[in-house]
DNA sequence: TATGCGCCACTTTTT
DNA sequence: GTGGCGCATA
């Protein structure tokens, strides 16, 4: 058995690949490998364990991710084959001969792999499935269901609040609805559940909303985010037999971002695990493997319920039923290849101040590197000013590094106007993650709510998003006594409009319209089966003169809708090459949950621009995290809340640990919100961070400035007074000597050096320690 | 029936 | 500062 392509793992990495059957959790360190780690051992279960790649189920966190690892393990792979078949190394080959492998191994091994998101895995899935499925009010949907989007979901809800249960939005704000309801979901409570476990008169009112947001769904056959993971749940529960099928069709699970997963998630991975296997310790491995990869430091989603302590009850969820050996089914990762050691001291030093986590330390493996740098800002437009600036010199005096080295980070979306402003000006290419996506351009989701009529007439949304767009004189008046004839037939609207007799019933020229318009809709529809997606799509805006009535228009505006239009004609051909499944419906899925940070291009030599949250799992030589300002990071909402503010803090850690060679943190004096200036204060994070590890002294500035705004000599607290040079005594680390005084934050801390670790230590005052006199 | 203007709330993070 | 929505007008 060949196991050499093993041999540049580290030991704890080869441990994780290795691993056959049963259970087993990676705790792994931001940087360590883990990606690593994950193509290797799917590589490995295929090429020295023999299993069918169609057996693996391997989740993700974004499609992106899904589609770099297909590609790392396609290149393994490749290589091999390359060796085996040529003799000789994949590089040394004909372009003919390169591309004859790469399908070989795409065929027989990355293809059938099950390898994707939460979502894109279930969308796949509920494609075979969801017509078993019945919900408890008796509902089913159909095989060519519409998967709608936040706006689409958004309006539902404002209608029924609004419109239907004639209720003041202002007591039942739709946004907040939503987001209940969708965390109902993510519970996996249906509204009966969502009624029980909320008594009163408000948790009434959702119930009815959710109930009927339900109706509505299924009238369109519809499903939300929520819906594609809560309905495999939900079927696997009362379907037996469908479960033991895919149970079986699953033999090796493989979790990625584990920190991040949900209650119905993990319900999801274990119904498929176990089988529904009852007991609380599943035992019977044979030929199974659950391998879940995550870092409790990096769980930034627990707004959409991700719960990090499933991670971190992983061992006792899924023990192999044998006398408990923690090493057994644990494996840390704690070498970082990432990042220069003052960044990770800095991530170190920040993350120890959380008390809800597994202790974990990153080692270094690449050297101190530079300090990292602070800048403060009188204001936001001067931030982006330095990181401009700093990049374009930077860039200027090193030629190792590009546009695509550097990346701007943030904690909210609103962060990134002034510097996408001097982007521009400066003529610098960048990447935006983020803000208006693509698919939620006004004429692409025109555009896909054509196809998506076209695949599923049911959807009663699509319709009436484009039953009079292009104007086709359809007006409010006919649509209306449309839609009420469906609603007291019970009948979905494409039912009533392309029905003979119904039609007939309106005044001639409305009729005339309407007919005009179903005839489009029906000749494409005749059409599905002869012609591609991309076909179609051409096909559907040509005849419906939607872009005809564009050119007309001739403004800026519209020529840029055409252009998107022209994109999104491009996009479905590029899906078509890259997939084998290139059906419209296979399209419009995977266009529904398409994020924007599937478009980031590695490579490509553009600064990258995103938040906090879109950066997990990537990482860049340069890092500006910019606004570390108290309100903003932590946010305001999370302040007061000791456990939202600790996720602020992981999502700190996560934007430093993103950095490999230098690290800048900027912060500004005052910065303008909704319109009016306010002062701003540097984040309490910044004091948590060792002050030996840090330079104000930035390399390309005149706007340097000396760092002592929030360092004083002396700090008196319950009639102690310290200053640097003190010796103290702690309980837990022994003698010290205090280093640092910080005291800007609510809390005088102190920054002691203990002879007995090799960190400086940040300390609040605390009767923990004493100081020796 | 189409357009345009003014008002409102909006900013936490996303598959 | 801005995008979506409702109302008034031609």
């Amino acid at each position: 058995m060949n196991t050499d392509f093993l041999s540049h793992l580290n030991p704890s990495q080869r441990s994780a690949v290795e691993h056959y059957c049963g259970p087993m959790l990676v705790v792994a360190g931001a940087g360590s490998g883990k990606t690593r780690a994950l193509t290797y051992r799917i590589a490995n279960l295929i090429r020295n364990h023999g299993v069918e790649p169609d057996n693996i189920l391997a989740v993700t966190f974004t499609n992106k991710a899904a589609r770099e690892m297909r590609e790392r393990i396609e290149n393994i792979f490749v290589q091999e084959l390359a060796q085996e078949v040529h003799g000789q190394r994949l590089e040394l080959l004909s372009e003919y001969d390169q591309k004859k492998l790469r399908s070989r191994v795409y065929k027989s091994t990355t293809k059938p792999l099950w390898m994707g998101t939460f979502h894109s895995l279930c969308g796949r899935i509920l494609r075979f499935d969801i017509n078993k499925y019945q919900d408890e009010q008796g509902r089913t949907w159909k095989r060519n269901f519409s998967i709608f989007d936040e706006s689409d979901v958004q309006s539902i809800i404002k209608n029924i609040v609004t419109k239907q249960l004639n209720l003041d939005d202002k007591k039942f704000d739709p946004r907040k609805i939503r987001y209940r309801i969708s965390n109902a979901k993510n519970m996996g409570f249906t509204p009966q559940d969502y009624q029980k476990a909320n008594q009163g008169y408000q948790g009434r009112v959702i119930a009815e909303i959710y109930n009927e947001y339900q109706a509505q769904l299924a009238a369109n056959n519809a499903l939300d985010f929520d819906d594609l993971i809560l309905i495999p749940v939900r079927l696997f529960q009362q379907n037996e037999s469908l479960l033991g099928y895919w149970h079986s069709q699953f033999h090796h699970i493989l979790v990625d971002e584990y920190q991040d997963t949900n209650r119905i998630q993990y319900d999801l991975i274990r119904l498929l695990t176990t089988n529904n296997e009852p007991n609380k310790k599943y035992w019977n491995w044979q030929g199974r493997s659950l391998f879940v990869v995550g870092d409790a430091d990096q769980s930034i989603y627990s707004f959409r319920l991700a719960d990090f302590t499933i991670l971190l009850d992983f061992q006792q969820d899924f023990g192999d039923g044998l006398p408990d050996d923690d090493t057994r089914t644990m494996i840390k990762l704690e070498e970082n290849y990432r990042s220069h050691e003052n960044i990770l001291q800095a991530a170190n030093s920040l993350i120890e101040n959380n008390t809800q986590r597994i202790d974990k330390i990153l080692k270094a493996t690449r050297g101190v590197g530079e300090y990292i740098y602070l800048y403060k800002a009188d204001e936001e437009q001067l931030e982006a000013r330095f990181v401009i600036n700093q990049i374009q010199h930077m860039t200027k005096d090193n030629p190792e590094l590009n546009w695509g080295s550097f990346a701007i980070l943030y904690r909210t979306n609103a962060q990134s106007r002034p510097f996408e402003d001097l982007l521009i000006q400066n003529n610098i290419p960048y990447n935006i993650v983020g803000g208006l996506k693509f698919y939620d351009r006004k004429e692409i989701k025109d555009a896909l709510a054509y196809l998506r009529l076209l695949v599923n007439p049911d959807d009663t949304v699509s319709l009436l998003r484009i039953i009079n767009t292009p104007r086709r004189g359809i007006g409010k008046a006919t649509i209306n006594s449309l839609v009420d004839a469906s609603q007291q037939l019970g009948v979905p609207l494409w039912e009533i409009i392309s029905d003979e007799t119904s039609v007939n019933t309106m005044s001639g020229r409305a009729a005339k319209a309407v007919g005009k318009f179903v005839n489009l809709i029906q000749d494409a529809q005749a059409k599905l089966e002869e012609l591609t997606a991309a076909e179609i799509l051409s096909y559907i805006m040509e005849n419906s003169g939607y872009v005809e009535t564009l050119k007309q228009q001739g403004t800026d505006e519209a020529d840029n809708r055409i252009e998107n239009i022209y994109e999104l004609y491009n996009a479905v051909m590029q899906f078509q090459e890259d997939n084998e499944e290139t059906s419209l419906e296979a399209f419009l899925s995977s266009a529904a949950l398409a994020s924007d940070l599937d478009n980031l291009e590695e490579g490509e030599s553009k600064v990258s621009l995103m938040t906090l949250h879109s950066a997990k799992g990537l990482e860049f030589p340069v890092v500006f995290l910019v606004g570390v300002e108290q309100g903003l990071l932590p946010h305001g909402r999370t302040i007061n809340d000791p456990l939202q503010l600790e996720e602020e803090r992981r999502l700190c850690y996560v934007g430093i640990t993103r950095a490999q060679e230098q690290l800048f943190l900027t912060y500004t004096r005052e910065r303008r919100l909704w319109g009016s200036r306010e002062p701003a204060v540097a984040s309490q994070f910044l004091q948590e961070i060792p002050e030996d590890l840090i330079s104000s002294n930035i390399p390309y500035s005149s706007y340097s400035r000396r760092r002592n705004d929030y360092s004083e000599r002396t700090i008196s607290n319950n009639n102690v007074t310290w200053q640097i040079g003190d010796r103290v005594f702690h309980k837990e680390f022994g003698e010290g000597e205090v280093t640092h005084i910080l005291n800007s934050g609510t809390k005088p801390t102190l920054g002691i050096k203990f002879a007995s670790i090799k960190r400086t230590k940040i300390l609040s005052q605390n009767s923990e320690m004493e100081k020796i006199e």
